[in-house]
DNA sequence: ATGTGTGAATCGGTTCACAGCC
DNA sequence: GGCTGTGAACCGATTCACACAT
């Protein structure tokens, strides 16, 4: 059953197998049963056989999966083999913290530029980047060939960002504004919202009664 | 078909929906049809009925629904009629903008303390909280009755937090930190992965063939 | 004996389509 | 006529259970 298209919540766990990989091969475990990685992982081990097949044949009956082969295998279906730069826009509290955030670089999303609107924060150095005019953002996403744009604004400014970010050629977008964005069909965008995720849980909080555990994917 | 369990991926639209309330209070409009909270909501209609439906018969035929009654019946499911007190784990980067971020406090989670394990951050003033110690966490969440903790650590210390957040009596937990966590069944427990949403957006850049839309829930 | 790979069964969630009420 | 509420059909994802490879 290999080659056939990658099921989304598949895709969702892959860097979560990764990670549990990445550590393996640390302590230089060279094979690994899908049980073992299973419960690195939080998931059970039937998911995580049904998840591998989709990649192709990697694992060893009676023995497992070859842990270096299948985080090459992993990688490569994630697109992970060479960097995807990052532009930043909008540099308040939380632009800047993911400006600082060190564990993109390493996962091989470097933040290559940082933008806002507000003229007094042009200039600013934060990580090291000086903050530029969300007017030269085209510019900017040309000369580092920037492929993720990361929205860090208010709700109001959001969407306009957006198209910008479109405009400009970005590929992909992640949002951690509170606002549904609308966007080409066909252009991958995530989105990250801390006050929902806080209102979630304050729903299971308050019914405990029903089945405790949210979070099915992701 | 009203007070049957309320399916997962309802819960987690019910804060998108609450927003897209707000926003109409704020103009003063008094009712709304399914479309167009759907279009506000970016999903369709369809859901939206069927998810409110959960909930009650609030509707109208006809008409559609009463904004602020809805809002309140939301509100009031999530369990937002009375603050919900947080405390932050690791006053790193991430965890200091999140002792920034107003806009817990606005929707009723308000940030009371602040906590890290590092010597040369307790007694640091950030956010107006003074950084205490990981080891006075009992003491703090008593006094200030905090529901939620939030882990914003690195990933080695991100299991050991969460054992001393559940024996210190916090009711659920939003991970930030890149790592699976073991807690009692039953406490909820949400992750934002930064690096992995990433990754998800990596894979559909990649993949463009297969149905650009990823984030089917929340 | 062990542990993968995968059809088949199952489950949860979405979409359809329309009856019922305003 | 317009729009909700909801059974029924559908679809994707999870789990089961076992044949098969080592």
């Amino acid at each position: 059953m290999s080659s056939r298209r990658i099921p989304e919540a598949t895709v969702a766990r892959l860097p979560v197998y990764r990670r549990s990989l990445i550590e393996l091969a640390q302590e230089h475990i060279p094979t690994v049963s899908s049980e073992r990685l299973a419960d690195m992982a939080g998931v059970n081990a039937a998911k995580v056989r049904k998840d591998l097949s989709y990649l192709g044949t990697y694992g060893t009956r009676g023995v497992g999966y070859e842990v270096q082969q299948l985080l090459y295998e992993i990688e490569s279906k994630l697109g992970l083999t060479c960097d995807s730069p990052v532009v930043v826009v909008g540099i308040g509290n939380l632009g800047q913290a993911l400006a600082n955030y060190t564990g993109f670089r390493q996962r091989g999303f470097p933040v290559v530029a940082l933008v806002d609107a507000d003229p007094d924060k042009i200039g600013d150095t934060v990580a090291g980047l000086v903050v530029r005019s969300i007017d030269d953002l085209d510019t900017i996403v040309a000369e580092h060939a920037v492929s993720i744009g990361i929205i860090a604004t208010p709700a109001a400014s959001a969407q306009t960002v957006a198209d910008r970010l479109v405009a400009a050629g970005v590929r992909s977008i992640l949002n951690f504004a509170p606002s549904v964005l609308n966007v080409p069909a066909g252009m991958p965008v995530r989105k990250v919202d801390l006050a929902t995720e806080l209102q979630i849980l304050s729903f299971y909080q308050e019914h405990p009664a029903d089945s405790g555990r949210p979070q099915p994917a992701a």
